[in-house]
RNA sequence: GUGGUUAUAGCUCAGUUGGUUAGAGCAUCAGAUUGUGGUUCUGAGGGUCGCCGGUUCGAGCCCGGUUAGCCACCCCA
């Protein structure tokens, strides 16, 4: 027998884990009710050639594939040779491989979107909470099955739904107690005429990757890097420039007007983020333009978002999103733009640990349990609680009759509020004795009135 | 995918220049206590030193490989 183990960068939950877990996922889940979005659910794996070429060239050598069944069909075997040798030389090939497990959940989304936009009413607003798989090297706050949660709006062009979206993160991170969380906008338009001013719409990913990088390495490497990916000093220049705008959400949209606001992309780009922070206005959010912002998915066409925790916690990202304009077009079907945006759940559950902000009460499972202490006591425990379970209180007997010291220790460990003995005294006056293990008062109540009683 | 680093009891960690039978605290179990827990005291169980191989008379310690965690890069939730 060798020990068991767990695959690289996966994890078991246990029962304190998926308490906690759920908490987040159930806050995340009403939140999205509550702005009208409708549940959704995708198979754990998709056909390879639709998750391929959508996430950029880094992204297509994360996806996780499967092998086909059926390798070792001695008839197919010249077939499955030569097949391999293609996998050899970095090719995928349907003889050895056709599916995979999913990346994300926006490209199911679209999938199935184009299939089904015969029989949905747009706009049409979907939410989604399931796991995804990335065959990342893992670190901390970074797993290899993890789960997204994901609201996306399709058939819509109003910024309304960025608006919405917005409130939504805000709605969600103040319901978790996560009130010092980072809310930042930017616009793919304005990166794009960005590139556009400094040579030529071919410099967008060079340019993005670079300025994105700003934060972590400083204004001095990022020219560097933009000299080395092949811009000119002109070129760098203007960008130091762009990269230089600071101040309040007015103050930096007309910094950037000044630098690209002549151009048709950046007055659009521009123009759509004061109107969602107009909208905004009134709503108290910690929303903030970031001229370096640049989500690395490469069909985001719109404004875009990134939520990070607070800065005091070194997590970084706990969620992003954006707007695309053409995501189903990808899937043969036209003019269906959309916007969406995404929680890590996983990273969530990091920063609310770092910074202690589970409700204590999320352990308590079991209100009361009923102490064992023999064959004719546990039977009038074992009819008690099952009044109790009829009123939806959930309680236990302690599976055998022990000893008090066995019998209290459990209940402390599972964070049962509630004992009631009942022992050969109570039997014969027909009442019981509750005793709170918080405050240690115990008082005498007659069976007939237990369930009146308030176990809160 | 590239580079670095760590792995000893359920948990947190000691373990000397390679040397007989690998230790501590916490946790667990039993007893002090036959109807009232959290404190205290006494005792017990528990380890193929991540795994595989090598060097050596001898390896927890040195070397190679492998697996997993962590860190940086890349990228990302």
């Amino acid at each position: 027998m060798t020990k068991p183990t767990l695959p690289q960068g996966t994890r078991d939950f246990g029962p304190a884990v998926v308490r906690k877990r759920s908490y987040i996922l159930q806050t995340i889940r009403t939140v999205f009710e509550l702005y009208g979005f409708q549940p959704l659910e995708t198979p754990a794996m998709e056909n390879l050639e639709t998750l391929m070429g959508k996430y950029g060239e880094e992204g297509d050598k994360l996806i996780f594939k499967i092998l086909n069944n059926g390798l070792d069909n001695k008839d197919k075997e010249a077939q499955i040779r030569t097949d391999f040798e293609k996998v050899l030389e970095g090719k995928n090939v349907k003889g050895i491989t056709e599916r995979a497990l999913k990346y994300d959940l926006t490209i199911p989304f679209a999938r199935y979107v184009a299939m089904n936009h015969a029989q949905l009413s747009f706009p049409f607003k979907r939410y989604q909470v399931q796991p995804v798989w990335r065959a990342d090297r893992p670190q901390k706050g970074r797993y290899r099955e993890f789960y997204q949660c994901d609201a996306d709006v399709v058939g819509s062009r109003s910024l309304l739904n960025e608006t919405e979206l917005a409130l939504i993160y805000h709605e969600v991170f103040n319901r978790l107690g996560l009130t010092g969380y980072d809310l930042r906008i930017n616009h793919r338009q304005v990166l794009a005429a960005l590139s556009e001013v400094c040579g030529g719409a071919g410099q967008l990913t060079n340019i993005t990757v670079a300025i994105a990088k700003l934060d972590k390495i400083g204004i001095e490497k990022v020219k560097e890097e933009l000299s080395a990916r092949g811009l000119t000093t002109d070129q760098v220049s203007i960008i130091e420039q762009y990269l230089g705008i600071k101040g309040s959400n007015e103050e930096i949209l007309s910094g950037l007007e000044k630098i690209v606001g002549h151009t048709e992309a950046g007055k659009t780009g521009i123009d759509e983020m004061r109107t969602v922070l107009e909208q905004l206005k009134d709503q108290q959010l910690n929303i903030q333009t970031d001229p370096t912002l640049a989500r690395g998915l490469n069909y985001y066409t719109g404004l875009i978002f990134e939520a990070k925790a607070p800065a005091t916690v070194s997590i970084g990202s706990i969620g992003g999103g954006g707007r695309y304009d053409d995501l189903t077009g990808l899937f043969g079907v036209k003019d269906i733009p959309g916007v969406g945006i995404s929680f890590g759940v996983d990273r969530i559950y990091d920063v609310l640990e770092e910074l202690q902000l589970f409700p204590k009460d999320l352990q308590i499972s079991t209100r009361v349990l009923f102490f064992n202490l023999g064959a004719a006591e546990s039977k009038k425990a074992f009819e008690l609680a099952q009044l109790l379970r009829a009123k939806g209180i959930s309680a236990e007997l302690y599976h055998e009759a022990t000893k008090f010291d066995k019998q209290f220790k459990y209940a402390e460990k599972k964070n049962i509020p509630y004992v009631i003995i009942i022992g050969e005294k109570e039997l014969q006056n027909n009442n019981c004795n509750i005793k709170n293990l918080l405050t240690g008062i115990q008082e005498t109540v007659r069976n007939t009135a237990l369930i009146q009683f308030p176990f809160k």
